[in-house]
DNA sequence: CTTGCCTCTGTACCGACTACAGAGCGTAAC
DNA sequence: GTTACGCTCTGTAGTCGGTACAGAGGCAAG
């Protein structure tokens, strides 16, 4: 059995550390429906199963994909059933079209600062091209 | 008097509407200590000054220019003083280094997503290789 | 005088977590 | 056996930057 080998019952903190998430996001996840009630020991501690993990695993990557919870909700099939691969699709597409126009206005807010930032000679007075721009009357 | 010339006293709505931001936005900013509390009518009506309009023009264009409220509070000189053209352009080049990090973190997101979408048919069946890579054991 | 729109206040909600208080459980050492 | 430590449980509050709404009151036109 290799390290990282999936082992049947987990319990809350060592399901975070494998997949390096936070011990509370698991609990969130769960709240809010992402991840079914897992098994209870008799005392009531969580115990995670290897398809647990498989499911958080899965929640983990398609956020850092940048996706919303109620997207990973519908790549889940929990909204309205297993999407096909179409709505996937189109999903992602939307999802790529967001973060395209989310980096498109971080590079205008770059661009911006950096012209208005030109005149800013960074010296130890009070008197700053920066501040004197936000404060023009246009 | 031209149409957009600066008249002594404004109402809320009027405010907001020259400066085209929220109704609440700026009873918001007067909660947190950005706007200083305006004159009153008898009534208790707010009403916004010349100086009031110059300095909410400010904050919104430092926020949009991706400022934190607390980056507009140091760039307003509330916690510590009026800050010099130095704090300042130490300020907005921290800033510009956030911006450009979270470029560079939707740049690679919008890369990983078509990696791995190259190979999503669209066709209308459940197999899917987005959901099929996200539930891959790696 | 009524109608309709403005303003006031406090509070709840958004997304996606994160943190903390106070209680209980599990186990290893002594 | 008991004590100490660390993990888990629950519920709730805080984060950021607003936005929305309820319920009460003001103000001007018709």
């Amino acid at each position: 059995m290799g390290i990282t080998s999936p082992r049947a019952e987990l319990k809350r903190a060592e399901l975070a550390g494998r997949l390096g998430c936070n011990l509370e996001t698991i609990r969130y996840y769960e709240k809010i429906g992402l991840l079914p009630e897992p098994a209870r020991t008799a005392s009531g501690h969580r115990l995670y199963s290897n398809g647990d993990q498989v499911r958080l695993r899965f929640i983990l990557r398609a956020r850092s994909l940048g996706f919303s919870v109620e997207d990973v909700r519908s790549l889940l099939g929990i909204n309205d059933g297993r999407p096909s691969c179409a709505d996937v699709k189109a999903l992602a597409e939307a999802h790529r079209g967001d973060i395209r126009k989310r980096i498109a206005d971080l590079r205008q807010m770059d661009r911006r600062l950096g012209e208005i930032m030109a005149g800013c000679t960074g010296a130890e007075t009070p008197d700053c091209a920066l501040t004197d721009n936000l404060f023009e009357d246009r």
